[in-house]
DNA sequence: CTACATTTGACAAAATTTGACAAGCCAAAC
DNA sequence: GTTTGGCTTGTCAAATTTTGTCAAATGTAG
């Protein structure tokens, strides 16, 4: 259940001493929905991963290469003897 | 618009000379539905790439592999610019 | 022109996603 | 024990996306 991006996330608030609430409300979100995200129980939109590396200083590429990575992870599925090739013909496709 | 398993249905039936009609009867699908598969417009279902596969003789992990990578760029949308990090973050997940 | 294959656009139904709310859990403090 | 505060969980309606069909348009060979 765990993902990249929520880890990250989870960990840059705890060594700010951030709560949930507070992350929370500089999204304009429930702090539901926040727990949520950081245990990737919910997908964060692009909007939001900018909004908390913003608040968190945390790099933006960063954070969003966790998010496409999650976001990628989600589209393998339950396909994982499928998924290295699968790899290889996109990372050829992206080269172009 | 084309991607790879669309692109691969297509020469299969035009090599065997079969029409989107009869690919589509056999899937009991429109054939409008399975022009936009073979062009890409539509994505077919899981079961609909192992019927497929079946019925036009292919390898079914192989399309299944096609159908994955399709998922996977549409996962990437117009992240470019991040996609190859986070392909690697996935490579390094999947390695368990 | 006709006949047939394919494509396109619009659409309703179905499925998924989204975020809020309320109730619950858990530890620390009282 | 009970209260407090932070986080989690379940449920729900609204919004969005996806799915497949239909009818009309386009293309193509005879």
């Amino acid at each position: 259940m765990l993902n990249h991006l929520g880890q990250k996330i989870r960990e840059l608030r705890e060594k700010q001493n951030l709560l949930l609430r507070q992350v929370a409300a500089k999204l304009e979100v429930d702090t539901a929905l926040m727990s949520k995200i950081e245990r990737g129980e919910r997908n964060a939109s692009k909007q939001q991963v900018i909004d908390i590396a913003k608040f968190l200083k945390a790099d933006e590429n960063e954070l969003l290469t966790l998010w496409l990575a999650d976001k990628l992870e989600n589209a393998v599925g339950d396909e994982n003897h499928l998924a290295s090739d699968a790899l290889n013909i996109l990372k050829k496709k992206l080269k172009k």
